[in-house]
DNA sequence: AATAAATGTAGACAACGACTACATTAAACA
DNA sequence: TGTTTAATGTAGTCGTTGTCTACATTTATT
């Protein structure tokens, strides 16, 4: 339990935080299937009814999960790319392995941010999130053409790929049967040879 | 409705398959979320336990459309690469236009691939499918190495690669939101560029 | 200090998944 | 052919859930 505290206070102080990372545990835990608003509520030692004040559904506290998601890949892989030593195309690649890596790492947000019900969404915090994501792939994209690749290539049509791989590769690493087929590979091998055959390194 | 006709007989005939094509129609319509196991047998005239004898969950329904989804989705790439008249690596990339074209075309049985409860499933036909499915792009992707693609590169990781860019590309391409980012382009020329991007037609 | 807004509570309701005991039909077999 | 057994459908029930409403408590605003 993340926050059972005796109540001692009518107000709980930041319950929308509360329910979020709660919803996380259980994502990773028993899987997004489990995830109830009324056992969170218990969880949280708050009433049944609390977590509509915050959320006005179950789809719209996975849309705030998701929202965090792109948010937190953001960020990752803008990391990555600050870390990277190299050019325009070394930093595609290494964005590449930071979002491979933040999948694997933070699979309850990852799992939020391909959940069914936050595809309908149309929640704007959400919307916002997603399109800041996408523009960070494609301005990446983008600059690793300046530097020659795939030259004369839709840049659209180039986003598309370098978001398909690591969404693909990490639903399908995240997936219990296709990894037993790749168990002999560490999972660094796997990101870096992955992004590899994605973004090769230019042959000089 | 599907199958709605007066209730004529005690026995449906082939109450299992009403049910996954009603949920199918149900998926298309209005999302995995609302699916149902007792909206599908009002929908299909008979009482509200009848699916528990074909379905011992609403899992096992999503696990059955899901191995119905991998079955299709081998027959589409094979049959993609037999009308494919070049060699294996061109095979290959015929295979990733199948896929996907398949994908988007049932959206349904592809959204049941992806469901989070099916992830969780060990169903043995569904394990089944899906090894048989792997396999199959498995041996294309070897294949294209013998003429000389991607030489060097572990098998595993090349399958893992071309099953990546298909999978996650038919999610995004199916998400109202990066969809709107790639509207100037046809579907085709989306399909064929992506795969051309993955499968370079070999210089020469 | 008075009032409004935000936040939590408690009760209700319909829908659902899952289970049970029972009914009907089809299949197997003697 | 007649009987037994398995398969399949029915009807009732239970606990859980999401969501709504009316009300209570606390915090913020003026």
């Amino acid at each position: 339990m993340t926050d059972t505290r005796p109540k001692e206070t009518y107000h709980h102080g930041d319950l929308r935080r509360a329910i979020i990372d709660r919803a996380a545990d259980v994502i990773d835990a028993s899987g997004v299937e489990a995830l109830s608003l009324r056992s969170i509520a218990r969880d949280l030692g708050v009433s049944h009814g609390a977590p509509n004040r915050h959320f006005k559904n179950k789809a719209d506290l996975l849309a705030a999960l998701a929202t965090e998601a792109y948010e937190q890949a953001r960020a990752a892989t803008i990391a990555a790319a600050k870390e990277c030593e190299g050019g325009a195309i070394a930093k595609l690649r290494a964005m590449g392995v930071g979002y491979l890596n933040w999948a694997l790492d933070h699979r309850a947000f990852f799992t939020a941010l391909n959940h069914p019900d936050v595809k309908r969404s149309a929640d704007s915090e959400l919307l916002k999130s997603m399109r800041a994501f996408q523009l960070t792939v494609r301005d990446a994209s983008i600059a690793a053409q300046g530097e020659g690749r795939y030259p004369g290539v839709d840049e659209k049509l180039l986003a598309l790929y370098n978001n398909s791989v690591p969404f693909g590769a990490a639903l399908l690493i995240d997936h219990p049967v296709f990894a037993a087929e790749i168990d002999h590979l560490s999972r660094d091998e796997l990101i870096e040879g992955l992004m590899t055959l994605v973004v090769p390194v230019p042959s000089e």
